[in-house]
Order: C-alpha cells, then structure tokens, then sequence
DNA sequence: GCCAAAATCCGACCACGGTAGTAGATCGTG
DNA sequence: CACGATCTACTACCGTGGTCGGATTTTGGC
C-alpha cells in the first residue's frame, strides 16, 4: 500500500469554481495539457496570467482532481475527475440542495420554466419513450 | 432618491452557500424569523452557534439577500430573495456551467441518470404534455 | 433602581477560490 | 560556455463563506 492515499474526489459532492472548471473543460477536451496550453485556452475566454493556471493546478492537484507527469522541461496535466462525473455531481448538488433532493421536482422545474420550443418538446417525447422502453426491459 | 442604494440581488447568478441556505430555508418557510427562532432550527440540523447565525444574517444583508426590522428587543429576519427566484438562477448556473447553456441538455441527463420509476414517466409526460398545451396556444 | 437574562454586535480566525509577481531551474543556440 | 527564452515553484494577497468568543445593549422582574 504505497499508493493511493491521496483522498478520492468521488467521495462528497464536488464543488467546482469558475477557473477549475474552465481549465478542467480544456483537459477534458485536450487529454493532456501543459500550463501553457490550458492558458492559451483559458485566457481567451477570461484573461489571467499563466502564474495563476499553474497555481490553480497545484492546488487542484493536492486534491486530487488533476495528475501530472513530467515530459521533457514541462509537465502535462490530465483531468483526474470524468467530465461526466462532474456534470452528475453538479446536478445532483442541485438537486440536493434545491429540490429536496427528489430529480422529479427539478425537471418539472425546467419543463415548467425554461424556454423550451415545440420541437424541443418533441424531442424530450422521444427521451421519454426511449426510457420508458429501457424501464419496461429491465 | 435616499433610498434604494442597496445593490439588488436579483442581477447576476447568486451563489449560496450552506449556511445560507439553510437560513433562507427557514426564512421562507416562516415569512419571518428571529435569530434564535433560525438557530433553532438550524442548529438542528447542523449544529453551530447562535453568533454564527447572527453574523451570516449580517453578512447577508449587506448583499441584500435579507432584510430585518425591530420587533421589542430583537429582530425579525425576512428574506429579501423569493425561493423560486434562487432556484431558477441555480439551475440557470448548473445549466451554464455544465451543459453549455442548454436546458434540453440537462432535460437529456435527469432522464437519461435519475431513478426514475414508470410511474415518474407518466407524470413527466403528463408535465409534457401540459407544456405542449400551453406552447400551442399561446 | 439594579441585576440577571436575553439578544445583538464586533472583531478575529480559518479555508479556499482566484490572482499574480518574481525567483529558480532548464534548455537550445550562438 | 554563456545567455536569453521557457517553464515551474514559491509566496503573498484579497474576497467570501463559515465559525465563534466575548463585549454591549436592552429588558423584565424584584
């Protein structure tokens, strides 16, 4: 047991800043990044010094949500959290915190309150039966 | 104009944490509330102290998330923001942050990852087809 | 009128996201 | 070999959520 003493973000809900998650979306879409690469990237879209990417990435790194590994003078980062783990973590936070935790609530939320279109609806139809078949499969 | 001065909340996604929540929580569901009356029920649930309470409730003034008037010897809190108003600018920013802006997106995740039952699905198409009924006849 | 109880206010801390200046290490090239 | 260009690491700050202890104010009762 040399390994994995560092705490697993799985656990709890995580909550992302701004900056986190815009360098964590270019890792998630490049794979592997350097400080420089993800501040190409994020400094168009918000500005910053690349000081402050490598800052944030330590800190990121301490808990666990990115790795990095040393090629040649520089190092490139990965995402150590799934997009998909992330976005699940969110909503759920959400829900948690807003809806009584019940999934139902928010999206009768969001059927009642966003600006959903006719065809929208039709798709969302097409979501439904889709479960509804996987529902009765089961 | 001598009032008025106070930035409202109502611009920008408010970001609430916990403890405010959980104050907001009782706020809503009693109209008005003093500190006690809120440490009582929150403390509850989480513990912490009649002086935490009391300096949150501050804090949050200042942002204009409260308001309070003098009752005898103590105050009673009112919430400045409504419940709805907080929860649609929470997905709002889920919805932003995650989900590139799109609520269909986010529609597609709760159906496709939430326990959802058939009898949910029912409701969910009745929901739909409540929408639809309005979209059309509008 | 005075005191104990009740409630509030004030100042202090810690954690963490975000921001950056600057020093130190490393490397390619003239 | 030395120098400038790259990159990284270190340190320091600010804002804000969260947490209190203790001082202060207000009151009701004796």
């Amino acid at each position: 047991m040399t390994e994995d003493s560092e705490p697993r973000p799985g656990e709890g809900t995580l909550r992302l800043g701004d900056l986190q998650l815009a360098i964590l979306r270019v890792l998630w879409s490049e794979g592997e990044a350097s400080v420089v690469r993800v501040h190409e990237v994020v400094s168009a879209a918000r500005g910053g010094a690349p000081s402050t990417i490598s800052t944030m990435l330590a800190k990121m790194e301490a808990r666990g949500l990115v790795t990095r590994r040393k090629v040649g003078r520089q190092f490139l980062w990965r995402a150590a959290v799934a997009e998909d783990h992330a976005r699940r973590s969110m909503v759920e936070d959400v829900t948690t915190r807003m809806f009584g935790g019940d999934p139902l609530e928010l999206l009768n939320h969001l059927v009642r309150e966003s600006e959903i279109d006719g065809e929208d609806l039709d798709s969302l139809r097409a979501l439904i039966e889709r479960r509804a078949r996987e529902e009765g499969a089961k």
